[in-house]
DNA sequence: TGCTCCTATCGAAGGTTATTGATATGAGGA
DNA sequence: TCCTCATATCAATAACCTTCGATAGGAGCA
């Protein structure tokens, strides 16, 4: 009756710490700003980008978008890596998994 | 060097629109108790629910259950049908694409 | 008509979030 | 060491969200 995707949506119903974590990563997404900014990483040279890039695009002040790719990376959907200055930012496999 | 999927995301970056309405569906899906509501209308009979089965699972007052069954029409998830006394929800195709 | 049941709406309380400017941290260059 | 640049953190504010109890609306039954 159901295909196997809906299958798995149907199984969240008994797994509470699934749905919590699915939860925040889509409430990370539910988001202009943060959404931009993961296409915006997405399609960065190498599929990733550093602060200095994606700050001009929002029209915000650097301390927003700070803000907002830290609770990216806290719902799992990017990784931040440290090169020289710049902080630079990929998609984790779970943000290619759910933007599909 | 990208799939198609991707290729899709990274299109957002040009339709302020499309970001928009995407970002309003992933935030009505950001909320574990509107998450749990889609996955008992996903496993009804015939993939639909009434408020009145949907409520006690959640332990939310009725009212407050009804709100967010509204966010979830809202954001073009849900579909509501009168029938009698009792107003069905099933899942609409955008649902269906997201929760893959 | 009067009653009951199911659902939606309203108003309020409390908590959370987005945003900013100012400031701190930390790396690299002079 | 001192300065600059890139980024993160902090504190404050305003907007928004979740939740509830109370209540309204509307369908069906007696």
């Amino acid at each position: 009756m159901y295909d196997l995707d809906m299958a798995k949506i149907i199984s969240l119903k008994k797994s509470p710490k699934m749905v919590e974590t699915l939860a925040e990563q889509y409430k990370a997404l539910g988001d202009a700003t943060r959404l931009s900014l993961m296409a915006a990483v997405a399609s960065g040279e190498n599929a990733e980008a550093c602060v200095c890039d994606l700050t001009p695009d929002t029209g915000l002040a650097q301390s927003t978008v700070s803000h907002h790719l830290k609770l990216l990376v806290e719902a799992g959907l990017l990784t931040r890596t440290q090169r020289g200055k710049w902080a630079f930012y990929t998609l984790t496999p779970d943000a290619r998994k759910l933007l599909k």
